[in-house]
RNA sequence: GCGGAAGUGGUGAAAUGGCAAACACACCAGCCUUAGGAGCUGGCGCCCAAAAGGCUUGCGGGUUCAAGUCCCGCCUUCCGCACCA
């Protein structure tokens, strides 16, 4: 017994190894077919990893599932792509390279080859033959070519803007690399803002269709669908033009001839046509029904016209830039909403269009000019904020929507943003709010003093990084030619790597002469090279293309290759990638489809964000000091058990609280099931074949439990995804297995149903447990992998109960179980639950009003 | 404030509107032993000494023969967005 023992103890390291050894020498065992293969084909990716030097657990759980999820589609006969890379430029390496002075490339591909070995350790099932590095200058010059065509399309272009600076980084952030007013990097350091000439992508253009694209992912999380909503922040409203009252120059006298312009043409609606040469403010609004109950417009402090005022204008000046210190350092501190309001008259008025009314202009610290067009119509009667700010100032509060519901005084009230019907707005009194949005849109472009506006909140897309590390942009500036593109013969612009990495400010670039100075590729004279680098998040944006034409030096892959593959079948990865790559991904391919490089609109088909690991109630990182180190785990339990244990914990859209006891749980199960498959190993090849006899007692019990098992799990393969219930009723299965096996030693079981049983049961464990399984299979006397065996198939009939458990309720409680035939008819089940001794009991001189008979599920009996 | 998700035993969790707590972990009792991070048997939501019985899915209503599940209102937690005009 005890030899026995010894002999069937599960032993994942050398298993582990073997196999390993085994995979590493066969590159085509996870490799896809070429795009001419006739099997249907199927696209798995996960989230290529940043090599930051090892892999965490939400690295295994989130490759543990797609893992899963290919090997099952590979079981299911499907020509699988499953490929892997490296999110290989960033920061990082940069730091790294301050740090202990190795070279950002020598650190990065050692940090490549650790987490490969790692991967591989895991048993994950990657085509390395597509292995993608995107700071190598086979990827990265791509991303150049890209740049050239953009730069030729118009969409690529060069501004002055105010950008986030990280003076941690010393360089410029994206505005999603801005997290409450701090560097997402440092989460300590303030960003500050700065104006520098940046390249950006002209994101704004797909706007609107990157917006529509979204109904069409009917397979992405409704959560990610809604995030990537609101951050594009589609705003469907009116532009209006307010005149600026004149005034005499130096006098500081208004201009009577304006006022009584304006007052005269109250009601009219050509007065915007008087004179184009008349300054505007124009402002945006959603709200243009309430404009006549505008008492006054506010300008953000860094509005152009504000400058204008502010120029023989000391006081007001002053006033002013304090106004912007606070809007700034509300910024910084990522709290603008939380910014006390306040405001100062500038002593100009503008003209309302409509009305010609005389209204004050302010300018107010929450105005913010990067928004809409710098300027509001403020209206106290029926925004929030505009009524705080009146409120402060004493700016006149006038009602001009009188609300639907009746009852409540509408005076009494602080606003009112309901809707309603207009008052107090002359000729347009009793329109809807609707009505009078459309007609007031009407008049405006009629007189030219406005028009219907959509506006995004998504902004153009600052690529320019002040870093080392990252592509180097095609960019050329030639005093006589000014901005010239680097023709495309000669890309890549190779990234030079002989640098010294330090933390001053600017790019390191521009301190390697080598580098910067070149010659211009028009007119051949001296020439300085650009010396920023893209964002790294332009190397994410369309990674997943060039898995399918890794090894391409003609093009960024063949289209026809391409055609074949995409959309992608499945993405996974995490919900924190649910805007910024996806979003730029989903750019990406717009403008590659409108190259004619690629047919689809979109890049994914279906998405997938699995939840964190948690561990102690906080998300495992260093600074919690909870982090739980996969090669621990793996020495310990062995590939197989953590793997198992990170889809069997939770569903894998939920976060996943990491308990070691539990990985330990997994390792055991695993454990009986080697011993079990091991023991009656030697019966299974004698036994394959068809099931002869008609399956009774005990074999049926078992063939039934497994068909029942097969059914459920593949199932939830087909988009439910519920790996932790697959794994349970695995191991449900096995419990079985084991309160059977003194029958199956008695020889009662016929070898088929033997043979069946560990046959099945080892496919159903191949997505989550690789290794176990390629040994149990071979042990079975299989010579191929059993990634090529087919998966399983239930059969219905052996899956199906002839007997079923009814609950018998009365009166919606439960009285009773009973047993009947699992056909039985509803009359059938009537008269069993009548026959119940306790129902009897129960329903004794009293009478029985209604039966509920839900054939196979319940019955209830309505009693008084 | 707006939007999204969630709330079930000591813990992770399960449950097409039809027996709440499957499967595990932890714990308790026992067995075995070459004493192990091993294996086996049993117990394990709450109330009651026990049985019988009753109660139980954040709170309050509702729909239904029947609600963890659907609807309405509220509370709490997490995530995203936020003076966005």
């Amino acid at each position: 017994m005890a030899d026995e023992r010894e002999q069937l103890r599960y032993d994942p390291a050398t298993i582990e190894k073997k196999w390993q050894e085994r995979w590493a020498a066969d590159p085509r065992l996870y490799a896809a077919e070429p795009a001419t293969s006739d099997k249907p084909k199927y696209y798995v990716l996960e989230m290529l990893p940043y090599p930051s030097g090892q892999l965490h657990m939400g690295h295994v759980r989130n490759y543990a599932i797609g893992d899963a999820l290919a090997r099952q589609m590979w079981m299911r006969g499907y020509n699988v792509l499953h490929p892997m890379g490296w999110d290989a430029f960033g920061l990082p390496a940069e730091n790294a390279a301050l740090k202990n002075h190795t070279p950002p490339r020598e650190w990065t591909l050692r940090n490549i080859a650790d987490m490969k070995r790692q991967f591989e350790r895991l048993g994950m099932g990657f085509d390395w033959a597509t292995e993608v590095t995107t700071c190598l200058p086979e990827y990265y010059r791509w991303n150049q070519w890209f740049f050239l065509r953009m730069y030729e399309k118009g969409l690529a272009y060069r501004k002055k803007s105010k950008v986030n600076w990280c003076p941690e980084c010393a360089t410029v952030l994206a505005n999603e690399q801005v997290i409450d007013g701090c560097c997402w990097r440092h989460e300590d350091t303030k960003v500050e803002q700065r104006d520098l000439v940046q390249w950006f992508f002209r994101i704004t253009a797909y706007a609107e269709e990157l917006l529509r694209g979204l109904e069409t992912l009917e397979g992405w999380p409704e959560k990610v669908r809604t995030m990537q909503r609101n951050w594009i922040g589609r705003s469907e409203g009116t532009e209006v033009d307010f005149f600026l009252e004149e005034i005499q120059p130096g006098t500081g006298i208004r201009d009577q001839e304006t006022e009584k312009q304006g007052t005269e043409k109250q009601g009219t609606t050509d007065q915007g046509a008087k004179g184009p040469e008349r300054q505007r403010i124009r402002v945006f609004t959603t709200r243009v029904d309430t404009i006549l109950g505008a008492t006054s417009v506010q300008l953000a402090p860094e509005h152009p016209l504000v400058a204008t005022f502010t120029a023989e204008d000391a006081e007001l000046k002053a006033k002013v830039d304090e106004l912007l210190e606070q809007q700034r350092s509300a910024r910084e501190a990522g709290d603008l909403g939380a910014i006390e309001k306040h405001g100062v008259a500038t002593g100009r008025f503008g003209i309302n269009p409509y009305s010609g009314e005389r209204v004050p202009i302010w300018v107010a610290n929450y105005i913010l000019m990067d928004y809409g067009t710098g300027a509001i119509m403020s209206v106290p009667a029926h925004d929030e904020r505009d009524f705080e700010f009146a409120t402060k100032y004493g700016i006149e509060i006038r009602q001009v929507i009188k609300p639907l519901t009746e009852g409540e005084d509408a005076n009494a009230l602080p606003f009112i943003s309901e809707d309603g019907v207009l008052v107090n707005s002359g000729e347009y009194d009793g329109l809807t709010c609707a009505q009078a949005q459309k007609k007031l849109q009407e008049v405006a472009t009629r007189g030219q003093f406005g028009e219907e506006k959509v506006i995004f909140r998504l902004k153009d897309w600052g690529v320019s990084r002040q870093r080392y590390w990252g592509t180097p942009i095609p960019m050329i500036y030639c005093e006589r030619d000014g901005v010239v593109p680097v023709p495309e013969d000669q890309l890549p612009v190779l990234l030079p790597e002989k640098i010294e990495i330090t933390q001053q400010g600017g790019s390191p670039l521009a301190r390697v002469p080598e580098f910067v100075n070149t010659i211009c590729p028009k007119c051949g004279g001296p020439a300085k090279r650009e010396t920023d680098t893209m964002d790294t998040f332009v190397d994410s944006s369309w990674y997943f293309y060039r898995y399918t034409d890794a090894k391409n030096d003609k093009a960024p892959f063949d289209p026809a290759i391409v055609k074949y593959w995409f959309p992608i079948d499945q993405y996974i990865g995490g919900v924190e990638h649910a805007i910024l790559h996806l979003i730029y991904s989903r750019f990406w391919t717009k403008v590659m489809r409108d190259l004619g490089l690629v047919k689809n609109d979109e890049p994914v088909e279906r998405l997938f964000t699995q939840g964190m690991v948690i561990k102690d109630g906080a998300k495992m990182s260093k600074s919690k000091g909870n982090v739980v180190s996969p090669d621990e785990m793996v020495a310990r339990y062995g590939a197989d058990s953590a793997r198992m244990y990170s889809l069997f914990a939770a569903p894998p859209d939920r976060d996943l609280d990491w308990q070691e006891d539990g990985v330990a749980g997994v390792s055991r199960f695993l454990a009986r099931v080697y011993r079990l498959a091991t023991k009656y190993s030697p019966l299974v090849p004698a036994g394959k074949g068809p099931i002869a006899e008609v399956p009774v007692g005990t074999s049926l019990k078992l063939l039934r439990k497994l068909h029942q098992t097969i059914a459920k799990i593949t199932q939830d393969f087909e988009g439910r995804w519920h790996f932790n219930t697959d794994v349970a009723a695995i191991m449900e299965l096995v419990n079985e297995i084991q309160a059977a096996e003194s029958e199956l030693d008695s020889g009662n079981v016929p070898s088929p149903v033997i043979s069946a049983l560990f046959r099945d049961l080892i496919l159903l464990l191949a997505p989550f447990a690789p290794f176990l399984v390629a040994e149990l299979w071979e042990q079975l006397g299989e010579q191929g992998a059993i990634l090529r065996a087919p998966w399983p198939k239930s059969d219905p009939l052996l899956a199906r109960e002839d007997e079923i458990e009814i609950p018998i309720q009365i009166n919606g409680k439960l009285v009773a179980v009973i047993r009947v035939p699992a056909d039985a008819d509803a009359k059938a089940m009537e008269a069993a639950a009548l026959a119940d001794e306790k129902v009897k009991a129960r329903i004794a001189g009293k009478a029985v009003i209604k039966v509920i008979v839900v054939t196979g599920r319940a019955v209830n009996l309505v009693v008084k």
